[in-house]
DNA sequence: TCTGGGGTCCTAGGACCC
DNA sequence: TCTGGGGTCCTAGGACCC
């Protein structure tokens, strides 16, 4: 018996999310040049999280130095990140998602998740979806639609803002085909320029790539993973498994350089203190520890101890302080990291997860 | 403007073992 | 005299994403 039901994946991302929610707290705002990023001050380092559209069409975008966005937009709302009321927005968000009939949500981020349904017309369980998420939140959403992942993923992009866009086998290389491989997710600029080393620019051209090549440059599994990426092949099915962290970590970047190893030994004190708390919250034993350290001006460094699951906290501390030995006497620390691995329960690496090998 | 902070995974090379 | 071959573990570093 043929329902006429088809099993689809839809990826919902929020239209400039963040700014989106501080034009809601500050309707003055509407129609402005909104940029928010770190403390919201000039004088700090601090780069942009989100640039309204009005923002954007002056060259502004996510991930570019504050003080160069206000350079381009002398008019700019320089706002600074208000991380809690992001995650109260977006609980709000990924609630109504999963209150979509038969959806499994796998949340990605602050702003996107992808939907697992069966429908037989998903643009307009999408538009459905967009309406929902509106009137609870007064954010707008665009949909992409897909037969795998990757292609709904992609298709997102093609329906901003506020669209519905459809992504499958039958059009994947008529819409991609001629664009560069950057557009592709999980390909950067370095990724780019090596494949263009070969001869390969475009998507179509990656997606019929000889295989030992890419294995040559890449490596037995990034190489055959760039070119099912650029196919838009891999995962078809939603997992909605609850995320489970391999690690945690912070970072800081110092305004002033730190100098002397007294000032190194404290600051690093202080992260694993931080680090620690996150990671006995989850009553995981730590098996690995890392230290980053980034010199001054740029050049970084990262040192990294494995231990054993029976280290108690005093344990961990102390080997991060052993790895604070390496690092180079007289020279200047911009910025410091300590990341504790977490093990994980048997077979939690088999799952699906948003990243290179589950897909 | 010299480029945030929290994550994930992959690769190369050395050490060590048989 | 000069160095095989496979396997695993560990460390350092790279790349990408939101």
């Amino acid at each position: 018996m043929d329902s006429g039901l088809t099993p689809w994946v839809l990826h919902v991302d929020l239209d400039q999310f963040i700014a989106a929610v501080e034009v809601l707290r500050h309707p003055e705002l509407a129609g402005k040049p909104v940029i928010v990023g770190g403390r919201g001050d000039l004088a700090e380092r601090a780069v942009v999280s989100t640039a309204s559209y009005e923002a954007r069409s002056f060259g502004v975008g996510s991930g570019m130095p504050l003080r160069i966005a206000a350079r381009k937009v002398p008019d700019a709302v320089i706002l600074p990140v208000d991380a809690e009321a992001y995650t109260a927005a977006s609980h709000e968000v990924m609630a109504t998602l999963r209150e979509q009939p038969g959806a499994t949500v796998q949340v990605l981020g602050w702003d996107e998740a992808f939907l697992g349904i069966d429908s037989a017309d998903p643009e307009t369980y999408a538009r459905n979806l967009q309406r929902a998420v509106l009137e609870r939140t007064r954010l707008h959403c665009s949909v992409g639609i897909g037969d795998t992942l990757v292609r709904a993923k992609v298709a997102t992009g093609f329906g901003k803002p506020r669209g519905v866009f459809r992504l499958t086998a039958a059009n994947w290389l008529d819409v991609m085909g001629n664009r560069p491989t950057i557009d592709l997710w999980g390909v950067g600029s370095k990724v780019s320029r090596r494949l263009s080393g070969h001869a390969i620019t475009t998507v179509a051209e990656l997606a019929a790539a000889d295989t030992e090549t890419l294995v040559a440059e890449f490596g037995p599994r990034m190489g055959p993973w760039y070119r099912s990426l650029a196919r838009g092949e891999g995962a078809r099915v939603v997992d909605d498994t609850p995320w489970l962290a391999r690690g945690h970590s912070r970072e800081t970047t110092y305004q002033q350089d730190l100098r002397t190893p007294a000032e190194v030994e404290a600051a690093v004190r202080e992260l694993v203190e931080r680090v620690l708390q996150d990671v006995e919250a989850e009553a995981r034993p730590v098996v690995g520890v890392t230290l980053k350290v980034r010199y001054a001006p740029f050049v970084t460094r990262s040192y990294t101890k494995k231990i054993p699951e029976t280290a108690d906290r005093q344990a961990v501390l102390w080997r991060a302080l052993d790895l604070v030995g390496r690092i180079e006497a007289g020279r200047p620390v911009r910025l410091l990291g300590f990341r504790a691995e977490m093990s994980l329960p048997d077979g939690a690496r088999d799952r699906h997860t948003p990243t290179r090998s589950g897909w």
